[in-house]
DNA sequence: AATGAATGAGCGTTCATTCAT
DNA sequence: GATGAATGAACGCTCATTCAT
């Protein structure tokens, strides 16, 4: 309410804020577009409408706009994860939740669905220098709702929990990088979000005795 | 046996042929450690042992030269997978051979697993354009498997042989590509592999009577 | 008056914007010392006082720097021409006046005269494209002279406007070329324009009666 | 008469003498259409039906090659003209023959008549260097026969010689020029060189009485 | 002599980044 | 902070020329 007019410089929040964001969100409409390579600063800078310049004044080079973009995204899709997790009890619901979620929120999001899929790999620097941060997050979150279930019981415990977390990433990413790259027909992923986990469900539930 | 007769520094002759093959072989390289963007022509020259024009004597341009990697390595894949299919009476050995065969294809190529896994995306444009042909044949080849299996009644019928395809090819790609890029332990892919077509084939069971 | 208030160094802000002419000026004078394959863009760069890529801020490329140099040059050539010719009455004084005005201009602009007769011809590409449009508009301006003049009964009707037309640019293009490839003497091509109209005055002259 | 039949090396006539002139043959058709730098030595060899490398037995380089050409058929040109000059005995007669047998030789040849009005002027290099020998024989040529006239009394002498040369070399290069460019008909230049030793002619004509 | 695959110097052009305003 | 004109390093590609055969 009282928003200080012209102490324009501090409240990263407001103003500022607001164009990091619109700078963020013009760059992954563009990146989805035409990969990060093929993307032109400038071309974020007009889709953001701001100056090439001022791009420069949020995010410290091009590189590191791709970067902050996956931080900050990602960072989110965890958050949301954890969250949806712990709200479910069951190991096996768990493992269908997280798969459900993640092509449910990609689905509301094909530009993100694409940078993400594609763009994550767009040079092996990135991949390998800033990725096994947040990646390795997303891993083991994942690895640690099989690794419990497994504990529990409830899902068969002769495989990786990792491996098999590396799987369903790689199931999904790749049911996502199909979609986003053919007709991303609406509803699409979520029906095959549903029998990716019906399939993997089955596949992780402990041998009935293996007697 | 007495090899080169007349000449001294012929060592290259007997291949001059495969130049085109060596410039190959160190495109795969260079691509797998730095990127298609990041490698430089005169790179991946110097690793061929070429000089830079010579490349455009075989390939019409970078782009052109990505390409026809994808096109060449691809090609002999689905040629091997292809006929070790069809090696495979039932239709659940079919996928379990589809899946160790192709990490173990990879695991003894770790360099090409990058480029396949990492670089077939650098371009949304090579990717939208060019891997539809032979990605397609490659997801139809695995589609065909499924279907062909769920007719015989050896694999459930409730899901889209398509969708499984893609999940398949993603979790393959997601475990080569985790693998590539951590530290490719010897052996890593193959075990990952057999826990995989584990899981996969329990999932992809008919239900007992589905009662 | 005072001109430049806050800054120092802005002495060339004052003709920030004639960046271009600035250019222009800079590639008359490289263009017309080594031609135009034989020009380096990062020569002209250079002699303009700007940066390599500055100049593709302006021009799209080598190619249309060059274009762009004949289109503004010989618009503003024909400008003159076509202000001067209608300030004289006569039709002999008409062509008397296109001839000397031409090479009077071109004496005080030895590298433009170069520019013009040397480079004009360096593509057949641009001169069939481009030069069509202005060069047929130079060729049509004498030709109308000679013909309203011929209607007037001032010069001999025997002879195609056209042809005579093209003949002068080529006389006039042949003397500057020698002119400018040669020691340049000062006085020269005023001299030799003077001569010049001499002769194809006369030469264009009704004859008495033929009888 | 005893000809060598074997000892090939020699007798730059036969074979040798051959192919050298299959290649300017090749080289006049390629400049013609496509100007001295936008030509590639391989369309050339190619045009000629010799291999790239083979150009290099005859020529030092690809300017040689020009210049060659320039020197073989203007020596020609040359060698024609004074025959034919010496055969007309008036100088007014002398004038006209060179305008027509110059515009009749070049209609003969359409790619000659191109290349060497548009490429003789390819590069100032070339023009400065070369073209000076021979391109100054040609106008002390013509000057001379302008002179020769003067002194007979057969034309007027109160012009240079010399500047009447470069103006008819001109006239001539620039009627050829259009000529080329345009759509060459058949006769047009026949035409225009009669009107334009017209023109020349009744121009140069010693006036009545200047009395 | 003739070939043509190979060479590699050289250039036009792009585009991330800077900085004066 | 915001701008966008200017920068200039960097790279893909061409093509005249060479030379082993």
């Amino acid at each position: 309410m009282t928003e200080p007019r012209f102490s324009a410089r501090r409240r990263d929040d407001a103003r500022a804020g607001d164009k990091r964001e619109r700078i963020l969100r013009a760059a992954v409409k563009v990146f989805a577009r035409k990969g990060f390579y093929a993307s032109r600063v400038s071309e974020i800078a007009k889709a953001a409408g701001v100056a090439d310049g001022t791009i420069y004044l949020y995010f410290k080079s091009k590189d590191e706009l791709l970067t902050s973009l996956f931080e900050d995204r990602i960072t989110r899709l965890l958050e949301v994860l954890h969250r949806e997790v712990e709200a479910v009890p069951s190991g096996p619901g768990r493992v269908r939740r997280v798969v459900e979620l993640q092509l449910g929120l990609l689905e509301g999001e094909r530009d993100l669905a694409e940078v993400i899929t594609v763009n994550l790999r767009q040079s092996t620097r990135l991949l390998k220098q800033y990725a096994t941060k947040r990646f390795t997050e997303y891993l083991d979150l994942m690895a640690s709702v099989i690794a419990d279930a497994q504990h529990a019981g409830e899902l068969r415990a002769d495989v990786s929990p990792r491996i098999v977390a590396r799987a369903i990433f790689g199931a999904l990413d790749g049911i996502a990088l199909t979609w986003a790259l053919g007709n991303a027909e609406p509803g699409g992923l979520t029906r095959a979000g549903t029998q990716l986990a019906d399939v993997l469900l089955q596949g992780l539930l402990p041998r009935p005795t293996a007697a």
